[in-house]
RNA sequence: GGGUCGGUAGCUCAGUCGGUAGAGCAUCGGACUGAAAAUCCGAGUGUCGACAGUUCAAUUCUGUCCUGACCCA
């Protein structure tokens, strides 16, 4: 995953930077301002969902009072109908990173989207942006002609890449045309070439352990808390403002439930009970990926003191420009 | 009280014209390079309601009982 040149490049020449990535619900938001308060610094946003404006009950959004506290970045950059991705994320992020390193200013990243954290540290291939008509012409192709279909056309022009991706993964089939038709290359040369070596920052990766018994009742009290909060308001006021259920935005977790609740498709309490075990699969989906990484260290939930230990040992001695903390 | 249709994996259900069973979801594990709160892959799971009868063999046929839904009284 992470390459060689990436672990042997000088660090001290590198932005140094705090990253909590950790499941949904296991407390990074505040865990995050905690330090972020401490040390004086900002928070960058790594959540896909947390970028979209009008989304912030179904999202768990840091509230107005936490943003006064904190200045948080990248929140609320694009609405839920404008395209938004992994390398958009990574571009802007480290946009407004170099920005806060400028000014000597201690970064915290924190967030649950495992790809994004990934793209902002080490990088994502290179290629022209989405192109939504190619896009959806292939979409047209499975919706008529299965995915076999798709993937047995993957394979007479780039069978490398046919035979990495699984027949029924569609939206890799999909990305594979996609990068084939617009820039000329198999979409598997282009991550070789890459292999994740533009590492521009040293990284204290911070994990936060929950047991999965309290995971799933901090999971059930979140999702009680959006219902409590307006959760099915807000999804109201985002269907009144045109968007519409078909936007990647609202298929997103809970939004997804409560638009079916809206269309009469299910009964309130069913939209509930899906948005709880379907947080929980995602918050499982998540532990695979951070766990996978073996740079993360992991903590308790009760543990922030250590936590605050081992990010002061990791910031002293770095550079910070004017404002030391 | 009579009738009809049910009782099979944690859940919803399919199936076996008699040779001890399967799908989806859940569960567990995994993948993830411009959709990632998305998308996909792999694995396990059962005294087939109870008891008896017929049979070489019953979850499957027969009987009785228990139990659920509905209909008629």
């Amino acid at each position: 995953m992470k390459s060689k040149e990436c672990l042997k490049e000088n660090k001290t020449a590198k932005i140094p930077l705090v990253v909590i990535g950790a499941p949904t619900a296991t407390g990074k938001t505040s865990l995050a301002i905690e330090l972020a308060e401490i040390f004086g610094g900002h928070i960058v946003n790594a959540d896909s969902m947390q970028v979209y404006r009008y989304m912030d009950i179904g999202t768990a959004k840091p509230s107005p009072e936490e943003r006064r506290r904190v200045t948080h970045h990248l929140l609320d950059v694009v609405n839920p109908d404008e395209e938004y991705n992994a390398a958009l994320y990574a571009e802007q992020a480290r946009t407004v990173i170099s920005g806060l390193a400028r000014e000597g200013r201690p970064v915290f990243v924190a967030g649950g989207t495992g790809l994004y954290i990934r793209a902002l540290l080490h990088g994502i291939i290179e290629t022209p942006p989405v192109d939504e008509n190619i896009r959806n012409y292939y979409k047209g192709l499975r919706d008529r002609h299965g995915r076999e279909y798709l993937h047995g056309l993957l394979k007479t022009r780039d069978p490398l890449a046919a035979a990495r991706i699984n027949p029924n993964d569609s939206v890799r089939v999909i990305r594979a045309m996609e990068v084939l038709d617009q820039s000329g290359r198999s979409i598997v040369d282009l991550q070789q070439d890459h292999a994740f070596a533009d590492c521009p920052y040293d990284a204290c990766r911070v994990g936060i352990r929950v047991d999965r018994e309290t995971l799933k009742s901090r999971i059930a009290a979140r999702t009680e808390r959006m219902v409590e909060d307006g959760l099915l308001e807000e999804v109201h006021g985002l269907l009144e403002r045109g968007y519409g259920e078909n936007l990647k935005a609202m298929q997103s977790l809970g939004y997804r439930q409560v638009v079916e609740f809206i269309r009469g498709r299910h009964s309130w309490d069913r939209a509930v009970e899906l948005i709880n075990r379907e947080t929980w699969l995602y918050s499982k989906r998540q532990m695979t990926w951070f766990s996978a990484d073996k740079t993360i260290q992991w903590f308790d939930p009760d543990e922030s003191g250590n936590v605050r230990k081992t990010v002061q040992e990791f910031f002293s001695g770095k550079h910070f420009g004017k404002n030391d903390p």
